[in-house]
DNA sequence: CTAGAAGCTAGAGTCGACTCAAGGTCAAAT
DNA sequence: ATTTGACCTTGAGTCGACTCTAGCTTCTAG
């Protein structure tokens, strides 16, 4: 009975992922999982095999779909490093990360109303558009545009 | 009479800005000013007076107050670059730019969807830290948070 | 007339987040 | 035995959008 080194390391098999696999299941290249490794992201460095592979644990694999959730609403990677920090630590600074969380939350909030005034202004554009092409008059009409998009509603930056 | 080279351009006094000014005026750098216009973001470019120096119109202003309305909404610089042509093209090419428009919305609209998406999983993920720390169960708390955002509403990246 | 502020250009540097290249190892299959 | 393909590391390259530097010119105020 010849176990592949996959089985063979630890109780038989715990389902360990290569790299390989994992970026099939997370969506991020290979690439970027041992960059995210080697930034500091993931909760332990990942375990490897004999020949110095990396072995993925079922663990590892959540931890990175919380990785990419935060990644794809804007966390920016020092903030997720240092969440990860936090929960390395283990226990007993839960209040810490529901800051972290409550604070990307907020941002997560402020983006969209941001985006909400941006639409706003652009909707404006577009609707005087399309009434100056209805109406056939359009000479010279980005000046008025202009005037019309300075008149529009202007969320802070 | 000294007239100040200011104004002794061309008829009087048409409200001739320095790059400074626009600089205070839009909030974009002297340096981002110059950038944009080597960019191709610009209708004409900028207008010099004698000494080489930049003089901006009003309409250089209002058009520059389009451009950061649709850099703050996401618009790469090429998209606003291509807008720009259009606009130098003069009219008759309309019916382009509101496409262009309406697709930028369309933009706007989809990251404001997935921004919503994120922000149910992250408040979730919240929701959930608030309901252990209310009970004082945090043991082993960040691997059950992992299966509860696994199973949490995935809006497509 | 001169000092200092503001402009000018060309080109280099920065930052975040990857992304790829070179050169080597290791393991399963032919 | 060797080929193939996935992996490994280190370090460099890319991209977008600025941002800054160096070295020079040009106004404007005193």
């Amino acid at each position: 009975m010849t176990m592949t080194q996959q089985q063979q390391h630890e109780h038989a098999d715990v389902e360990r992922l290569s790299i390989g696999q994992v970026a099939e299941r997370t969506g991020l290249s290979v690439h970027t999982l041992r960059f995210y490794e080697a930034e500091g992201l993931m909760v332990d460095p990942v375990e490897r095999l004999a020949g110095g592979r990396r072995s993925y644990r079922a663990d590892d694999v959540e931890w990175l779909t919380i990785c990419t959730n935060l990644r794809s609403s804007g966390m920016p990677l020092p903030e997720i490093r240092r969440y990860a920090e936090l929960v390395r630590e283990g226990a007993g600074n839960e209040e810490d990360r529901l800051d972290l969380l409550r604070r990307h939350r907020e941002e997560v909030l402020d983006r969209i109303a941001k985006l909400h005034g941006w639409l706003e202004v652009i909707s404006h554009k577009v609707a005087v558009y399309e009434e100056r092409l209805d109406h056939g008059a359009t000479g010279r009409l980005w000046v008025q545009e202009c005037a019309l998009l300075d008149r529009a509603i202007e969320p802070a930056d």
